[in-house]
DNA sequence: GCAATATAGTACTAAAATAGTCCTATATAG
DNA sequence: CTATATAGGACTATTTTAGTACTATATTGC
């Protein structure tokens, strides 16, 4: 049950390998030399990092990738968001929601709540926690806040 | 991000209608009928829910479903496992797990955190909040105000 | 017994999302 | 000017998901 998708997970390790290596500037190619992964599929999802501004780029010879910023202020949240866009966790809850069935149902109501839960515990997710590197264990306090009280969200 | 797939929202929703008329047994073309939702669909699910245990079904003339126990002990973990089984959030978080890479990311072990803080998330909704049916608003604040104190949100 | 109704199981097809590759353009160092 | 590296986009292949169809079996009521 809910996968992230392997462009997702390819990004974490990545974005890791960069948090590692916070002063270098790190090819595509060497990212994916490091990680194990298909080069151009590895260009690829720095290509989009980049485009979400979550990494910053240098541009022909002794060019490469750096995080856009301390891997402390990079959230599991927005690397999901990256990749894989706002979509929330059923049709119902976005923001524009046109259920065909909405008027009948009303389960809708209660997914949003869960989906705002996962999403509140994603953004105390750090990258610095992801790639091991920050000490601290990761937390889910908002989680279980969010669960019961359900307060709104503005991302 | 984190998308449940449509057959996963249809079950709830007709889980949803099966709680709320807890004593009556409905067939799956009466379900398709009040769900506005097509009938082979519809049955495939309800044949998928009661493989898993959370309906319960009677044969022939007169047959139907019902709900295999109270809607409050269904919880959404449950329905989601039925309907997508017990897929990870990435394949390095499945209990067997054969990531290629794994000796050099590190990653996996910080979504498997991630992982558990939601299922365990999913395992406190029940379908009767899915369904709008219980007193949950009341019962999720109070639990708030109880836990109040918590730790500062990030972004 | 027999017909009608409803679920059970399974296999199949169609559609959509995802993953991965490739090509062209552009910027920079030497 | 050339080699290197990112930027963008288009394209194909694969996988997953959704939906349909068909057969078998159980139950009711005549
Ligand atoms: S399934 Fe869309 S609102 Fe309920
Ligand atoms: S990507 Fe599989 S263990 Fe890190």
């Amino acid at each position: 049950m809910l996968r992230i998708s392997k462009m997702t997970d390819y990004a974490t390790v990545l974005l890791a390998r960069l948090a590692a290596a916070p002063d270098r500037q790190l090819t595509a190619t060497q990212l994916a030399a490091q990680s194990h992964l298909g080069a151009p599929t590895v260009s690829k999802v720095l290509k989009q990092l980049h485009r979400r501004g979550l990494v910053s780029s240098t541009l022909g010879l002794r060019g490469g990738y750096r995080l856009a910023r301390p891997a402390a202020e990079i959230t599991a949240a927005q690397i999901l968001d990256a990749l894989e866009g706002p979509v929330a966790l059923i049709e119902c809850a976005r923001q524009t929601h046109q259920c065909s069935i909405e008027s009948t149902c009303g389960v809708g109501r209660a997914w949003q709540r869960v989906n705002l839960a996962i999403r509140r515990s994603l953004q105390e997710i750090t990258l610095l926690e992801l790639a091991g590197l920050g000490g601290e264990p990761v937390r889910f306090a908002a989680l279980e806040r969010a669960l019961r009280g359900g307060r709104a969200e503005r991302t």
